[in-house]
This record gives C-alpha cells, structure tokens and sequence, in this order.
DNA sequence: CGACACATTGAACTTTATCAAGCCAGGTGG
DNA sequence: CCACCTGGCTTGATAAAGTTCAATGTGTCG
C-alpha cells in the first residue's frame, strides 16, 4: 500500500496541461448547494484533477488535505479492511463530495478508483472551512455535506442490515435511476459502470447472486439486462420490491400523546424529500 | 454482577438541585475533543436533559435544531424504514454526539431511546455553529465530530456486508469492551443494556442467532454470557474470529518478528487511534 | 404469586454462498 | 480476417449460514 502516487498536476495553477487546470467555484458551486452571494467568492478557483478510468483519485492513507467534488463522471470508493476483505463504500458521482470522513483521522480512508473518465475539483479543506468563515451559506453548505453523507450512509446500514437480495438490488437500480435523472439521463436507460462484483460488494452480496437476482427480475419483465445496459421497465414493481408487507394503513397518533414509554411508535413518516442538487437552504 | 453503573455524577459542581438545568462548556467540553482556549467561552451554558430508560431524547421527524451531547448514559438510535422494518443504527453513549445527521433534511432521521438514565446537553446547533465561527478548535472539533461519525458508519457498512454472524458478535463486544475502557470502566466484565433484538436489529440478525452465538462463544470459553452480563475471557480469541483467512498481505511481516508479544495480530492497519477524549488535531 | 418480557434451544426450512462449468464480447496477434 | 485468449457474466448443483417457527426456561415486577 506503499505506493508513492505522484498526483499529476495538483497544485498546478495555470499549467493546461491536456486541458484546464482550474475552475471556479461559481462554476460548479450550484451543483453542490453552494449559494454564491458574493461575486468575488464565485471568482475563487480550485485545481481541477482528470482522472481516467481505472485511476485512482486517492488511496488509503493519503494524508487529508482536500475534499474532492466530482464535477463529472463516475468514482468507486473501496475500503480494505484490516481482516483484508474488500469493500466497495460508495459510488460516487457527478454532484458528490468525496473524502470527507478522512478529515478525523487525518488520512483518507479508502481507495476513490475512477469508473469513468472524470474531473474533480480539488477544493484544500483548511481552504474551505476559512471561506466558510467568512460566508455563512458556505459553511453551511459544508456542514450539510456532512450531514448528508451522513444520512446516506445511514440508509446503507438500513438497507445492509434488513434486506433480502432481490430488494437490495432493486434499491440498487431505483437510487441509480433517479441519480441518473437529476443529472438530466434517462431513468429508464443507463450503462452500470461497475461489474457485478462491484455491485456485489457495494450490496453485501456475491456476483454470482446480484447476477441471478438481475436475471431474475429480467424475467420478470421489471427490467431489462443486456451486458452492463439496463432498462427499466416498470419501476412500480422494483418500488413494490421494497413494500414486502402488505403494509396496513397506520394509525397516526394524535401528535401530542406522547406518552410512549419503551414501545416505540410506528412513528411518523418522515417523508423522503427531494434534496436534489437543488440549492435551497431555508 | 456489580452492575456497572453510570452514576450520575453530573452535578457535582454548584447547584445541585434535583434537575439542574445547564451545564458550562467547559464541563463537558473535553469529553468531546473541544479544546477550551478562551476562558469566556468555557462558561457558556447549555440546557441539560435528563432521560430516564425507555424515554425518547428526539424522535423521528421531530424538527432539527439541537446536537445533543452525552454526558452520561446510554442510547439506541432507530430507524424505521418506507418498508416499516425497525433498525437500530447507533448505540451512542457518554462522549458522543447525537443528531448530525439530521441537520441536513431539518429535522431528526431516527428516534433517540435512552437505555439507560442519561443526561445529555443539548446544544442548538445555530449556536453551535456560531461559536465555531469565532473559535477555530470548536469549528475543528464539529467538523471533526462529523468526520468521526461518518468513518463510524463506514465501518458498520463493512461489518454489515462482509463479516459472518459470529465476527459481527465479536465485533460488537469488542467495541463496547472498547468504549467501556476508554470511559473507565472495566473493558472485560460489563452489562448490556440493550436486548438480544436490538443487538440483533443493529448487526443485521436475528435475535436468535444472537443469542445462539453467545452460546457459541460462551461455549468456547471466549467470553461468559449471564443474562444480560458478558465476561470477556479471550480477548484475543474474538479479535482471531475476525480474521477468517490465513490473509497473509502483502504486508512483509518483519523477519524477526515478536513472537513474545502476547499474539498480537499482524495490525499495524491503519490503528483505531485514540479518538477518545484526545484533543489533538495536529 | 402470576404475568410478562426476554432469553435459550431445537428442528425445519430459505436464502445466499460456494464451487464448477460454460458462454460471450472484445481485444490481440498470427 | 480469424482463431484464440481473457475477463466478465450466466447458470446449475450443492452446501453453509441464518431465519423461522415453536417450545421451554427464567428473572423481574406489579
């Protein structure tokens, strides 16, 4: 693991190398909920880093230094850990922040392997928390990033710990659906960039199942499988994938009797919002 | 049998009345990496809850606007899915935060149950954030408190999609061994506070295959079960259950290497590092 | 004391992993 | 151009790991 990784062009400002080397934060801000009030702010550039298929963006244990957001393409971030099982963590895309959880521990914690051809804009994090200093929709854009990692991951844990295959793949397939979608793709067409095994380990599960299971829906008419080409054809029977209950109309307690001791309450809904790459922060 | 308990001790400065109703900075501060440097800012107060077992701190769509701090006690955070499964995603306890998460959709993801008497301040989190503005360790430390829960989830991600139920059993007794230590407690002889379903619930088994691996253990002469009692025996017996291959890294292990020292696993891995109460951030 | 929630254990059953072929598309080199 | 590799994918047969169902035990609390 101790690889010496020349970066190419990092702290290149002007350097164009095969193309530019910077951006502006205006440029790519609104794609991660950053307002820009400030004119000037928006004129602050960041090294742009391309990186092609098959590269890595970082490796485990790289000291932290920047956050990393993905201004196109298509990342895979893997973990090894220490019994040296692998797994894959997250798949990035365009509009997500990557590296965050290294900033604790001081070194990044996983591999960020690109899937595809991609540009990141590397935004030094000491860098970003002093601009977040001095312009509050900064910061909290920050802190929401945070918090929205957070949340991700927590829905992983969710559906890690109580779904069945067949479920897990139909998530699989909805989140990327509607990731695809706001980034103005088709919902219903896309090319996985990431092999079953990929998949498998991002899922918890083995190639050879994430392959039944898609071969299974595929006869089932829900989806269509060509090779690493998706169609989805009826996105109502992934969604039901998930509703194994016939799930009775839940009472809703009046919401003042709070009593509930040790029971916990069906609880409210809570309703999963759109929080899109929308820029709204009330 | 002492049933290890968590006094609360909380009060023991002024005002000892039955609930007091604040706590300063500075008295819970350290337990969370807040470095204190300005002496003002130590005596900031902040409101304190007091939360019998079975109570809720927050519930799930209650509005965000405070981060809780333990000061003493012990939580589960759960969260019941679209799908309507219950699960139960952190076991939080003295020194750690509670709420991160929420900030990003406004309001709390997941109810918060005590499992266990519990006092907790409550800091709203727009203060929070104010003070980070004006004293850079309290903005390090919330965004450090971030990153720490994120490199959590991570690992829980990789528990949950790689291990068996055995080393997921062992892993959780090893971490609450772990946190136990670290607040002073005995890091071999503690009580659960949780059920075999809620552990369950948060390894992704079943309560039976819970308690059957604790016999399993027991049996082994691992660790002792009695009800809701663990003794741990073996420390290293579980830390072996861990590592299911004869994974031989590329990682040369040193020619000449200690075998004198108590069987340490070849773990120069990137070290669980103190991240206790440790404040440094170098 | 009796009820109840929690825990243990057994046996049957399901789901997923494992092992083992075989297949297919794309790239290489003869 | 084709024959042939190769890496990734599919599919089948088994096995293993967990779940489910069910019965029984046990401490706690009203």
């Amino acid at each position: 693991m101790a690889r010496t990784d020349l970066r190419p062009f990092f702290s290149s400002e002007h350097s164009a190398a095969a193309g530019r080397a910077s951006v502006r934060l205006a440029e790519f801000a609104p794609f991660f909920g950053f307002e820009i009030d400030d004119p000037r702010l928006g004129e602050v550039a960041f090294p742009v880093r391309r990186i092609k298929a098959g590269e890595s963006l970082v490796r485990a244990g790289d000291p932290f230094d920047a956050i990393y957001f993905v201004r196109c393409g298509f990342f895979k971030t893997v973990r090894v850990d220490e019994a040296g099982n692998e797994v894959v963590l997250a798949l990035p895309m365009t509009g997500e922040a990557i590296g965050l959880d290294g900033l604790d521990p001081g070194h990044y914690t996983a591999d960020v392997v690109a899937l595809d051809t991609s540009l990141v804009a590397a935004v030094p994090f000491a860098q970003l928390a002093h601009l977040g200093r001095e312009n509050a929709s900064i910061e909290r854009a920050l802190f929401r990033a945070f918090s929205r990692a957070l949340g991700r991951e927590h829905s992983m844990i969710c559906l890690l710990g109580t779904l069945s295959a067949e479920a897990r793949v139909a998530s699989f397939l909805l989140d990327l659906s509607d990731r695809f979608g706001r980034l103005g793709y088709s919902r219903t067409d896309f090319a996985l960039r990431m092999t079953r095994q990929e998949i498998g380990s991002y899922l918890g599960l083995k190639l050879e199942t994430v392959s039944r299971t898609f071969s299974a829906l595929a006869a089932s008419g829900a989806i269509g499988v060509d090779r690493k080409t998706i169609t989805i054809n009826d996105l109502a029977a992934l969604q039901a994938i998930m509703q194994p209950k016939g799930e009775e109309p839940e009472m809703r307690p009046a919401p003042g009797a709070v009593r509930a001791q040790g029971a916990h309450r069906p609880s409210p809904r809570l309703a999963r919002e759109a929080r899109g790459r929308a820029l709204a922060f009330a």
